[in-house]
DNA sequence: TAGACTCTATGAAACGTTTCATCAGCGGCT
DNA sequence: AGCCGCTGATGAAACGTTTCATAGAGTCTA
């Protein structure tokens, strides 16, 4: 009988059992040396951190998470990393995961529910210490992720999961009021994909105000034009000037948007159009990315507390400070340039 | 002597074993139906994945790793995921990542050294099927990486390692060309920080043909003013006010910009000092980040094959094409409203 | 019919860690 | 001296997977 050959490899990495053959003492009390609280005599642990440090040995988390069972990845599900919102999100959450001892994970869904289906399983492979999602409309991921681990959903809901998201009806309130106490009354409003219902949620909150003025006072009408259009830069130029296309007696005197993509795209358009922002036109956008307050005009926006909604997640996922159903965040108007009065005529 | 209870777990996931028992077969067994090539009795096989399927088995990377000593996922380090250029990066590499059945895991190292060698270090542990990494300047990583394993730089160089990049020194002489041949001769250049050899690269580019006109013609004096700033909006806009703030018959007529940030806060200063563009100035900006085609005017600019350098990262950490050395892709000139012929006087 | 050969399933080992029951050594107390 | 209790190190098991030498069952050939 053949013994079986040891693989003659070059060491790639020194692990527990160099060090431990190093220092003449046995893997346990390596491990106990690494596991910092543990009580261990001081000559020994002197002498393990030594070799430790002679040998360059650095504990490999495979080995760790296999016996855990767990890994110490945080999964981040989101549909588009170039979105400077989420791009913004992931900072956050990188930073403070990291600071926690956590990696993250990043998947892009590009708005496709079964590209996202196809990343949560593989990421559900990997057994992560949580799930950060932002589930695409018509998300499939629902029942999968029910039952299995710490996820929490972020920016948009899935039924029966919790959520940490920014109070968009709020957000959509702020926008309408500010645009109304400056006077505005005939208004438009480029929504997102209404399958959304982050789209739904701002655009229900935008029509409060208007009704509410509407029916309790008779200030004269006001009138609110709506048109669909995507989360982009582009949809925001071409649902812009459809909306400014009408002679300037119909045209509205501002525009609120679903978010700040399409609000530069919507000051692009104006400005093709010889529109002035916010002389004869006022703009509100939505998220306050740092683009916002760098476009000229400056954007007045609904900001999202991005950074709040990494720390909530963050601290859902790892387990401190469980999270209960939905938590809404409160959103805030940043006044800047590009609304004024709508002009007189 | 007591038995050793076995933890009694309601079983958090289905593993290799149950299934085995369930199909009343062996681990080895099972593992070959799921290594798809291998051969197999239909019968069995069939019956395997049935069990599979009614299981709702998945298998556990975690374990898979430990066994091959080497895990799926790529690590990508780089400064700030907030950054359009980087973002779309991730973007890219995750999507080819993604396809080849790899992960990314994102880490962000704020420009500062020891963030980024505690990120390798901690990503090392993982043992990383690669490593994609925009080095800091300054980086304290290229010891540590060496002699480790797959690991690429982009964008920015560490001595003695591979890199893919654009060519930024051809970058830079694109930028100057186009305005040397514009007739353009009083010149500005708001470069990066001198640190980081990207800067330094695409100014030393951009000197290249206003030397050449220097010294093989003589149609008169060019004029080159070189400021330095960070890569972002911010110092676009303020190193770009002191710029033009010189009196008109000495402020340069055309400025490149060593990244699009920067050009699109130059943008902002110069509209705040009523400096129309291109009609009195003209800008290039580096990069062709998404927005560049968004801001008004559309902004000329130095495009990099972003999509290119990350495809040639994830074949060359993934083994697929060995990478030699230095790669440096061509960059491409595109025109569009920022650039005009100096204004007459 | 025996031997050779093919085909396919099995069982065990190994990956690097953590944990836990056990055990050795030792000092103090009666 | 004998016993107890404490401190702290040890060795083995376990996590879920892959791989590989081997075994066993057929099949074909001489």
């Amino acid at each position: 009988m053949l013994k079986r050959v040891k693989r003659l490899e070059i060491a790639l990495y020194p692990t527990v059992k160099d060090v431990a053959r190093g220092a003449g003492v046995s893997v346990g009390t390596v491990s106990r040396v690494l596991a910092k609280n543990e009580t261990v005599n001081p000559a020994i642990r002197q002498r393990v951190e030594e070799v430790i440090a002679r040998l360059g040995y650095r504990p490999s988390s495979l080995g760790r998470n296999l016996r855990l069972n767990k890994s110490d990845i945080i999964g981040l599900i989101i549909p588009d990393i170039t979105n400077p919102f989420f791009a913004e999100l992931a900072k956050h959450l990188e930073t403070l995961a990291s600071a926690a001892g956590y990696s993250v994970l990043l998947a892009n869904t590009h708005e496709d529910p079964k590209a996202e289906c196809k990343q949560v399983q593989s990421l559900l492979g990997r057994v992560p210490a949580g799930i950060v999602i932002a589930p695409v409309s018509g998300s499939l991921v629902g029942e999968i992720l029910s039952d299995s681990l710490v996820s929490v959903t972020i920016d948009r809901a899935l039924s029966g999961h919790s959520l940490v998201a920014t109070d968009n009806f709020e957000g959509g309130r702020l926008a309408a009021s500010h645009l109304l106490e400056l006077g505005h009354r005939r208004i438009g409003y480029i929504s997102g994909p209404s399958t959304t219902d982050v789209s739904i949620q701002r655009l229900n909150g935008f029509r409060g105000p208007i009704e509410e003025m509407l029916s309790t006072r008779s200030q004269g009408a006001v009138e609110l034009t709506v048109l669909e259009g995507n989360f982009d830069y582009k949809s925001g130029e071409a649902i812009g000037r459809q909306l400014l296309q009408a002679d300037i007696e119909h045209r509205p005197t501002a525009i609120a948007t679903a978010n700040d993509q399409q609000a530069i795209g919507l000051l692009r358009a104006s400005r093709d159009l010889g529109i002035r922002v916010p002389e004869d036109l006022s703009i509100v956008g939505f998220d306050d990315i740092p683009l916002a307050s760098l476009v000229l005009p400056r954007l007045t926006t609904v900001r999202q507390p991005i950074e709040e909604i990494a720390e909530i997640a963050v601290q859902a996922v790892l387990g401190r400070g469980p999270i209960v159903g939905q938590i809404k965040l409160k959103p805030a108007l940043v006044e800047r340039d590009s609304t004024a009065p709508p002009p007189v005529r």
